[in-house]
DNA sequence: CTCGACCTGGCCGGTGCTGCCTATATCATC
DNA sequence: GATGATATAGGCAGCACCGGCCAGGTCGAG
């Protein structure tokens, strides 16, 4: 049984029986799957997402399909921001070694030979969903200081980032060309909006959440 | 040219013409290189070594070898605390896509299929050797903090924690049952030995030495 | 034109941090 | 037993920081 009861598995492969048989698969595992008959099927669906998927999910693709091929679909996926949330699990009858290297150093979670062993794919898809739950768990993180990094005023962000990088207020403000007294005000501001109290909190709070 | 004047390729190949070949082209392009006909040969060459190379390198390695296979040598390499230092690019006549797919999953730089592109095999070599004075400017920088951390005493390591955790020093004091002026008295110690003036900068510096 | 958002900055009292002095106690080492 | 490293802690002067109070300025939206 999974530990992520709403993952999501998306097949994307032109050949209607192996997308059955991936589905049947899954489902032994009571994991749900939907099916694409291409590329750009696929695409059409997540033209309609409003935002990015909120439960964790992987990909089962072919390489080789008619029109939009797997290898661009990956492509596209790489130029999303949340890429890294859907891992992609590549499916292949006949890859030549320098196309699968290359998927897999662009990122691709695994690249998978047909035939290939049903627990093995499962298994590696439940990794993959779980790399998945994980990424989320670390956007969902990064979204709320995210979001108070935007609240924000241009000059807050000026103080705050001479601030973290450890100057006192006399040399910020002089860095600043303000007075020290106009320092403390924005600096005050900062520390409110992002809901810290030193700027030691402050720095910490901006490296959990991927700044660095 | 090469940015990196002093840097090294090893070459691991049991084909004497092989070695000679790379050797050969990897001078066309001012790089040093040294060969090994065995993985046991490299093994015994790094046994005598003192410690982690302080030039960029990178490794050429034959999958297939009478003895110990380029692979299990890989598989060493990923052993040691210095492997990332030591970019691997595997080379290979006639492999199959999971040994190629599961041998970049684990870290190797690339997988390239003989016969390949002089060039391209020699561009790949030299990215390498960039990564590798990437992976080495961010150890040496590691080093000096990771020695400056080493310098502080039980107790001021007690305090660094809590300060660094943003606390301010009556809380410290609170927390380790002391008085807040031996708390300032072990901080200030940690800020110089630590070579910082505050605890933002202390923050920083232990970040960018990978403590996170 | 008024209103709100933003940037600016002086004053003042309170709190926190720093540096320099002093001192005691422990513990290991020579 | 002397020496040095370490932890402990008080006093004091000085600087840094904080927060509340005030007030002046610009600029765009209504």
């Amino acid at each position: 049984m999974t530990q992520h009861p709403d993952a999501k598995v998306f097949i994307v492969d032109d050949d209607a029986g192996v997308r059955e048989a991936l589905a049947w698969l899954l489902r032994t595992r009571r994991l749900l799957s939907e099916g694409y008959d291409s590329a750009d099927a696929f695409l059409a669906e997540i033209a309609g997402w409003k935002a990015e998927p909120d439960v964790p999910c992987c990909m089962l693709l072919d390489v080789r399909m008619p029109g939009t091929s797997g290898l661009a679909l990956f492509e596209h996926l790489l130029t999303l921001p949340w890429k890294s949330v859907m891992p992609v699990i590549f499916l292949s009858g006949h890859a030549d070694v320098p196309t699968a290297v290359d998927a897999v150093k662009r990122g691709a979670f695994d690249f998978c030979e047909k035939p290939f062993s049903d627990n093995a794919l499962v298994d590696r898809v439940e990794q993959a969903l779980g790399l998945s739950a994980q990424v989320q768990a670390e956007r969902r993180a990064q979204h709320s200081v995210q979001q108070r990094l935007q609240s924000l005023t241009e000059r807050e962000r000026d103080v705050m980032d001479l601030v973290i990088g450890g100057l006192p207020n006399k040399l910020v403000a002089d860095r600043l060309n303000i007075s020290v007294r106009t320092v403390e005000v924005h600096r005050a501001r900062v520390f409110d909006k992002m809901g810290v109290k030193s700027a030691v909190e402050l720095t910490n709070a901006l490296r959990q959440a991927g700044s660095p």
